[in-house]
DNA sequence: GGAACCATACCGACCGGTTGGTATGGTCGG
DNA sequence: CCGACCATACCAACCGGTCGGTATGGTTCC
């Protein structure tokens, strides 16, 4: 009867999704996730060989998600790179609404009680987070070969760093337990790469 | 010898703040705690009434610890404030070294698997967090005042905003299991500071 | 068509190691 | 002797993972 439902797999991850970024990944258990999920245990072991192999493909149900969603955001359409860039950091910064736990990212949420001790969980949060990077990376390199070309920086870098911003925001925002921290950030990351970009001080008349 | 019996409550503070570091929260176990300090369960259960309260007090001892650490920091006897601010940024990027879990916060780690079960742990990163941005926040405030007293952001939030690039920054670190990435973030972090304050700065040699 | 057979999906009771916390008693300085 | 401190032994709940079993739908052979 659950034919027209997403398939049970799916519902599993998904349902991790939503708890590991609620509570963490030591403190899930796997009843959590099969409940939320509306499931058995049965059915959670038969799809999955263990909770740490449920983290593995969880990481790679986030990136699958996320790409999906960033792909279809509006700010791929501007024809300038460096307009792209901007309207990816707003973009970011309007999808910080909601509870914490909606907008936060599970991977570095993961990451961060799974790095010295679960390989596997680790590599598979770099993997999200550095192929997110890399997308952005490829709208900055455009931007900076047109405007910055003999900047100090590499796209590479600066990619990088947005994602740690967004990252570090989102732990201001557990502490605080409001999004508005995050969007400061948010908008001092944003005036930097405004800074980066038109350095129209008047620094040099 | 450490005073015989003066300082068991401190070891396993010390203790927790290495271990939960290295494991997180809810990884940690009260016997692993125990272990590291060289002490029995029953001494852990004498000196807190539970598991959750070693955490708020593991925080507050974090504030302890790294307020004197910094306070002694080199970069305080700068007169200007703007070279102090920047000091501490180079001082923050200086202290990345060794392993990843000896340079990364403990309150950093706690808040995102406590933030939405642990109200007390999470109330006490705030804490510990805020007041650290607060302390930062006393030398941007002067620097504004002194450099760009009209600029469209508050002390406050630029300071907020350092801590949220060396949260993420750390996250980052785990992530890729080396402190490099985390060492880029903080030039770029650097990099903003000195564009915000860059007009009316006088550059001395 | 239908009986026999099989694969996949799912259930939930159960197992055994783990873990936060307790009970009890010993040691030692004052 | 008292109270702070700490160790050992222990407990009850918890939790990841197992296992026997059921339901359903597809395939093969007559």
């Amino acid at each position: 009867m659950n034919a027209p439902t997403a398939d049970s797999r799916t519902r599993l991850l998904d349902a991790a999704l939503q708890v590991i970024r609620a509570r963490g990944y030591s403190a899930t258990r796997v009843d959590d996730i099969c409940a939320a999920a509306g499931l058995s245990k049965g059915s959670f072991f038969h799809h999955f060989e263990s909770k740490e192999q449920l983290a593995v493909e969880a990481a790679r149900h986030w990136s699958t998600v996320t790409d999906a969603f960033f792909a279809a955001a509006p700010y791929h359409r501007a024809d300038d790179p460096l307009q792209r860039v901007l309207g990816y950091i707003d973009f970011r910064k309007s999808i910080l609404m909601g509870r914490v736990p909606e907008f936060t990212c599970l991977v570095g949420t993961m990451v961060q009680e799974t790095y010295d001790t679960n390989p596997a969980i680790r590599e598979a949060c770099d993997r999200s987070i550095s192929g997110h990077a890399s997308e952005v990376a490829r709208d900055i390199a455009l931007a900076r070969e047109k405007y910055a070309p003999d900047a100090p920086w590499t796209a590479e870098s600066l990619a990088l760093h947005t994602q740690a911003v967004l990252q570090g925001a989102f732990i201001l925002a557990k502490a605080r337990g409001s999004a508005s921290v995050a969007e400061d950030s948010v908008d001092h990351l944003k005036r930097y790469v405004e800074l980066l970009f038109h350095p129209n001080h008047p620094k040099e008349h």
